[in-house]
DNA sequence: CTTCAAATTTGTACTCATTACATATTTGTA
DNA sequence: TACAAATATGTAATGAGTACAAATTTGAAG
């Protein structure tokens, strides 16, 4: 079975072409991909992949944590089949998006001053600037 | 002067009666608003007030450092006032929106184990759960 | 195999946040 | 008072995302 198909296995999820193909396209793609990148890309392997399936399927993905949404993008949503703990970095001159690792027994340290009473279930780091290529112009 | 006109003289900003209103209701209202918000509210004291001048005066502010743009809502920008060093918690069951104060020391100390050549100019940190309200029912 | 219901996919129509743009109004200055 | 520059306004367009009904596929029972 391919990584994708076990990866649905294990988040209770039926496999099935199109969802098999869209998780493998995340697994093998780091870029952090649009669903119109997601549904272009494939629509050459599977001609009559609707965009209606590439959003349905990435929701359901995504509510069974099985991969990351991201907001980092002002304009449109991002997709991520890195659920490890990890932060995201946006260049804000070529536009990608990478991923950035924080030293975990910093990131684990962060306490709130009036965090009490809150129950946390997720977090996201978003960083903004310029990255090592656009950086050097 | 008001608080709004010193702030948008700090900032560069020409004051007119639309921005210094936009400007005020940010700095009285904590609740991070909405375009929507902020035009419904405002409409009762500037009748004439269009939503266009409210997405541009708005993108005015933040483009000049004056106010902060929140991702942290899957459907609509949020606005902040207060550009202060902090991170936001959105409750899940409610959809409000807290300020949440990370001890500083821990939060300016986090390093990225690939953070090479990368300059960040910007840091956002959403949290994601239930807020005290909602998490006691 | 065949049947049939449930699950999945598809395409179209729609909603709604945001932007483009042309026009109108206001402001500041000569 | 006149006039140019800056602001504000309203309408029309764009584009991401969703609702929904119809079509297709799947899988189990006979």
């Amino acid at each position: 079975m391919s990584a994708a198909a076990e990866r649905l296995k294990e988040y209770g999820i039926k496999p099935s072409v199109q969802r098999v193909a869209i998780m493998e396209y995340l697994l093998n793609h780091k870029t952090h991909p649009t669903v119109d990148m997601i549904h272009h890309e494939l629509s050459e392997k599977i001609e009559t992949l609707s965009k209606t399936t590439v959003y349905n399927t990435l929701k359901l993905f995504a509510e069974a944590g099985a991969i990351l949404t991201l907001n980092i993008d002002e304009n449109t949503t991002r997709y991520d089949g890195d659920t490890s703990h990890h932060a995201h970095f946006k260049c804000m001159c070529c536009g990608d998006i990478y991923d950035m690792t924080p030293s975990d027994q910093d990131w684990d340290k962060i306490g709130f001053k009036n965090g009490d009473g809150f129950k946390i279930t997720e977090e996201e780091l978003y960083l903004k600037g310029y990255c090592p290529k656009c950086n050097k112009q």
